[in-house]
DNA sequence: TAAATATATTAACACTGTTAATTATGCAAC
DNA sequence: GTTGCATAATTAACAGTGTTAATATATTTA
């Protein structure tokens, strides 16, 4: 890497480092391309030397929020049993981190992506990052036929679908009131898919 | 009801109808005051002499929308066996339904609520709506022993859930990349869940 | 140092929602 | 029928948004 790419990867990182300050304390409604450039210290028009669009700024977040999520997870999970408690373990600390952080839940599935600056590896990453992060643990209950493979898969699917709903709901619908209710109906959820 | 109150829920009713117009036909981006005020046929600041804002205009047609939908569904479900065969033909029109009009999903699930001008009622109308269609044929399972109460209380949520991340992936981050691939990843998820 | 290139900034445009000031309209009283 | 008033619709304006073009400022090269 030349000086030149060096510089360019430094500004881009300004950015970044800015959209992710504004999207982390005070949410997606807050990000602008203005506020962006505000708290990197630059003009506006600057960030499009860089970017193509701000979609494909903040879009570029995604990768760094799920690395500090699944850092956050791994911390929370460490002391739990392999196998089944842990893929619980696992997603409510998963659930934890996006009710703790609304706008990254809007970035990651809300966020419309009408025009083509986000591209489908991204997409990729977002869809598929809560199975990711079970991964693991699925195939250990697998080797100890705790799951048939077939039934693994199916129920890999069932959690990400039903943990989305449940933040889609409790975050942007206030369905359930309150917390608690929500971490209630979420366990219930998790009770019963993990019920074999 | 007497004339003044007469002509302004003409009014109000041109504008919502403008707005259904533009939700269905182009999407949730479309919408603004200036194109819904186009539409009706007057100024966009004639807008706010009948609705306190464009958010509490929008979340009206919520209403309207669900009556449409509950019809076709109705239509659409009308030779279907009650009992659990019913409940997964009214859960795969309503899909349907939604896949037909993103424009709509957007405003039931992905528009945010930030400010007051949406009130709790239109959001409980929201996150109940699938389970009021389905209500019936829950009590009809009920009744022929197929599911307890506290099975079917279970499910009932489980695939409201299941059914709003099914289609939060598919309409909003474009998972999985095609429709049948997303009718193969419901039917499996339904079969699943109705399995006995 | 001077010229050429690269980068950052300001100005401008077309949008958005919303409010205030202004114009047009309908209606009651004379 | 005309006048005056209340009501309603409109335009103008403001503060935002994203984006692009033109301008100003650095930096590098000759």
């Amino acid at each position: 890497m030349n000086n030149k790419e060096i510089q360019e990867q430094r500004m881009r990182g300004y950015f970044i480092d800015a959209a992710k300050n504004i999207l982390k304390s005070e949410g997606l409604r807050s990000v602008s391309v203005r506020s962006i450039a505000d708290k990197a210290g630059y003009s506006y028009a600057t960030m499009y030397n860089y970017f193509k669009d701000v979609k494909e700024l903040i879009f570029i977040c995604v990768k760094d929020f799920q690395e500090e999520c699944a850092e956050v997870i791994a911390a929370e999970t460490r002391m739990s049993p392999r196998g089944v408690e842990k893929l619980k373990a696992i997603t409510k600390s998963y659930m934890k981190y996006f009710v703790q952080y609304p706008g990254i839940f809007e970035l990651f599935f809300l966020e419309l992506i009408s025009d083509m600056s986000v591209d489908a590896s991204t997409l990729e990453l977002i869809v598929t990052f809560l199975s990711r992060l079970c991964d693991e643990e699925w195939t250990v209950c697998i080797e100890n036929k705790v799951f048939s493979e077939d039934e693994a898969a199916l129920l890999k699917e069932r959690l990400n679908y039903t943990v989305t709903g449940l933040l889609l709901f409790y975050i942007n619908r206030k369905y359930p009131e309150s917390y608690p209710k929500f971490v209630e109906a979420a366990d219930r959820q998790l009770e019963a898919l993990f019920r074999t």
